[in-house]
DNA sequence: GTCTATATCTGGATAGAC
DNA sequence: GTCTATCCAGATATAGAC
């Protein structure tokens, strides 16, 4: 009965070699990113990678697929769990740290996604742009809770602003990799920019 | 006497080749974008563009200085034309116009550069640095005279804002290309969430 | 200044042994 | 599940004709 370990074991190698294969397409991009290296990156030949994948693209599928999912995720996670009547101050700063923390925890996932999105395959994008959309749309209904508390501004559209905001934090990937600790500080620095702006005063 | 034609036509071969290579690295990245491409999107050959480059790296280099040196030229010429005394928020707005205006203009080099830069060759890259870092000390420059007014808060240090804004404005590139007159709308929306946050009241 | 031709290498993918 | 061996397409770069 040793069924369970042999699907323990094509799951581990499958997730080694997304690991890897992550970690490369963020770095050297999805053309320059060899089978033959993620296979050597995960101690196999290139040859074995087919076992686990059909090709090249369906690894890159899964690699686009998990570095949003994760952050979708724990947004939509930590701000459920807020009290109904949380006001809107708590819900952006709750929303801004679930995403930078799980966008950096992710690191490689989401950094590649955000890096080779507009240069993978037209019909590879397309397949993952629905995961794109939704996420994109749990912003938007965060903001719809501001707004029906009348504290969101009006003359600028939910949609340019969630867009303004997954932008500017997506571009801290590029910041380098900060502790934990200075993550937490760069999350709470970061909202109080999105809810207060730059300047001291705002006559 | 023909002299001066030839070399006309050697700088515009020069800035064909360089505006279908930006093109291409923006939208195929760095090792997918072949030389043959190149040169049959510029109507040559691919032998002939080594009359005109010693190499793709000599290509990809041009393609990322480009990217930001006329952004860094237009931002300095518009703030420089401000009068001394000019506000914050006019500064600020100037600055961001400035910026947006030029990064959408150079369109395949501003987008290539954000979109590659972490992908080329390291010895590629780190010849393009002090480029990116005499750009970054432009706005904090700016920032500085925001400071000397009294005007820009200072719980957050000026490095971390200057960073959020480029991050946010350049993952406008991702937003497609808008036309100019939605430009201009886009560009007064953004500075005003920097200066006064995405929310109504500032309690 | 641009061409053709070519040397040399590396890529994705497959077949079949173990 | 992983290996070796291999097919074939496409890459950079060079050489030399025009």
């Amino acid at each position: 009965m040793n069924q369970p370990r042999v699907q323990e074991k094509e799951a581990t190698s499958r997730r080694i070699i997304l690991d890897c294969a992550a970690r490369l397409f963020r770095t050297e991009g999805y053309a320059a990113t060899s089978l033959r290296r993620i296979a050597a990156a995960s101690n196999m030949k290139s040859g074995s990678l087919y076992y686990h994948f059909a090709s090249k693209e369906e690894i890159i599928t899964e690699v686009l697929n998990m570095g949003v999912q994760r952050v979708h995720d724990e947004v939509w996670r930590s701000t459920a769990e807020l009290p109904p009547d949380a006001d809107s101050h708590t819900l952006v700063r709750t929303a801004v740290r679930a995403h930078l923390a799980a966008l950096h925890e992710l690191g490689d996932y989401s950094s590649a996604n955000v890096r080779i999105y507009g240069q993978v395959p037209e019909h590879v994008r397309n397949a993952h742009k629905p995961i794109r959309i939704a996420y994109e749309d749990l912003w938007i209904a965060l903001l719809g809770r501001c707004v029906s508390q009348g504290s969101l501004r009006g003359d600028v559209s939910r949609r340019f602003i969630s867009t303004f905001m997954l932008g500017a934090m997506n571009a801290s990937l590029e910041w380098g990799t900060p502790e934990s600790g200075r993550l937490q500080q760069m999350a709470d620095d970061m909202a109080e920019l999105f809810l207060r702006g730059i300047m001291t005063s705002n006559q």
